[in-house]
DNA sequence: CGTAGCATTGAGTGCTATCAACCCCTGTGG
DNA sequence: CCACAGGGGTTGATAGCACTCAATGCTACG
């Protein structure tokens, strides 16, 4: 058991893969006798902290152990424009493949354990294990898919609809975590969350009471408590 | 020269690939040696004609030869959104290999030709040959940061500014294809535009007009005529 | 030449942003 | 233990942008 846990533990901070809570949902953990030595064990990232930095090289993804990432890129004027938020278990970096730097910021929104996979290494570990590559394209091609489905949900849908989607969208990335509880715990503030979906604090804070008066959910700071799942789905369209 | 045209040309209604407009972008030709085996040669679509259904086994991606695609969703109150254009050179179907479903619906935008890519083909000739594998990967990469801007636009941009990044990001894409003429044909409508943008007719219409009285473009019908290109940029952002 | 479909223009309404005040919770220092 | 300050969040009033509905103009095509 210990020696067991001294190949799988990392450096301080970190904790061993066997507690994780992503389970197996982990890529690690799936490919865990081949991607082992690809892997730079975990990191410890505190609240706040950028990880990384727009337009630096690209040389690893950033796999979420533990926490919550957002990425952000800022416009000519200076001002933060959030395109992802990231859970245990997301990987970090597809699209920058293409453009060989990071194409965001990225920053923890509380205290953080990442996972670092270098591109390199695994470019090589896929001519050589097709589990490996067959699993890096369907990540990708999950990607363009629900990045299609979020445009979906900024060109059609009201204020309301928007904050409903986000937040089923969270509940269903839970679940997909083995978390199937009605409760979520907002990893990011309302700011980040009016900034992600394109509406205003004020529109977010008044919407989330209005789904309260509905009696569709429970909104206690960061803790939102999901009482009709159906009908946040049916706002959802 | 006959021999040659044998080889490359393909069933009827189609052109020989070196008459082909894309040149060098043009996947196929890019991978000749090694992939002229894997695709089908061109076939010819009427206009408006329904490519593939949503929903139907994904079993081979499209690339525009000449003519024009959009892809669509419709939604549970049968209404249509469309989530992307298609050019000469483009592939699409990247969204399905994880899926293994087409997850919108293919329709041409006019009288079009379409090469034909098999997915099964294409992922054995990955392994054989890391040019192909890279440019996959690319292609795939480039997808994602597209969407992302794509969000970025929706989720921050108003009529005005998002108008004119559709406009600007057509000439980018015709650019990148050798077309660097200020005249950009639109092969799509005003309401498909409207669409996809998240708009009304009526918004693009009025939008139109104004960049006009600006004169930063002349639009006359499916014409438009970038006058101001910086600009033009300018209201991008 | 006429019709059908697409596009433009106009008037009025509604949703969301803006600006501003207030509330609540937390941490800090007297 | 309380007073206070500060940040995040909520609520209210007003303004502006985009949608809706409606009418008219334009163009392609038979």
């Amino acid at each position: 058991m210990h020696t067991i846990y001294k190949t799988l533990r990392s450096n301080s901070y970190s904790v061993p893969c066997e507690l994780c809570s992503i389970g197996g949902l982990c890529i690690p953990m799936l490919l865990n006798n081949s991607l082992s030595d690809v892997l730079e064990r975990k990191k410890s990232y505190l609240k706040d902290e950028i990880v990384v930095k727009s337009k630096t090289p690209f040389k690893k993804f950033y796999i979420v152990h533990s926490g919550a990432l957002k990425t952000f890129v800022t416009t000519p004027e200076n001002t933060e424009q959030i395109n992802g938020f990231y859970l245990p278990g997301d990987i970090v970096g597809l699209d920058s493949i293409s453009t060989k730097v990071y194409n965001s910021n990225i920053q923890t929104l509380g205290n953080t354990l990442l996972c670092e996979l270098y591109y390199d290494e695994l470019m090589s570990l896929i001519d050589s294990n097709k589990d490996v590559r067959d699993l890096i394209f369907k990540l990708l091609s999950t990607d363009i898919y629900n990045y299609q489905k979020l445009i979906l949900c900024y060109s059609q849908k009201k204020s309301e609809e928007r904050l409903a989607t986000f937040i089923y969208s969270l509940y269903l990335r839970y679940q997909q975590r083995g978390h199937t509880s009605l409760n979520i715990k907002l990893a990011m503030s309302r700011a980040d969350i009016a900034n992600y979906l394109g509406l205003t604090i004020e529109t977010v804070s008044r919407n989330l009471t209005k789904l309260q008066e509905q009696n569709i959910l429970t909104a206690k700071g960061k803790f939102i408590y999901i009482n009709k799942l159906e009908a946040l789905i049916e706002i959802c369209n």
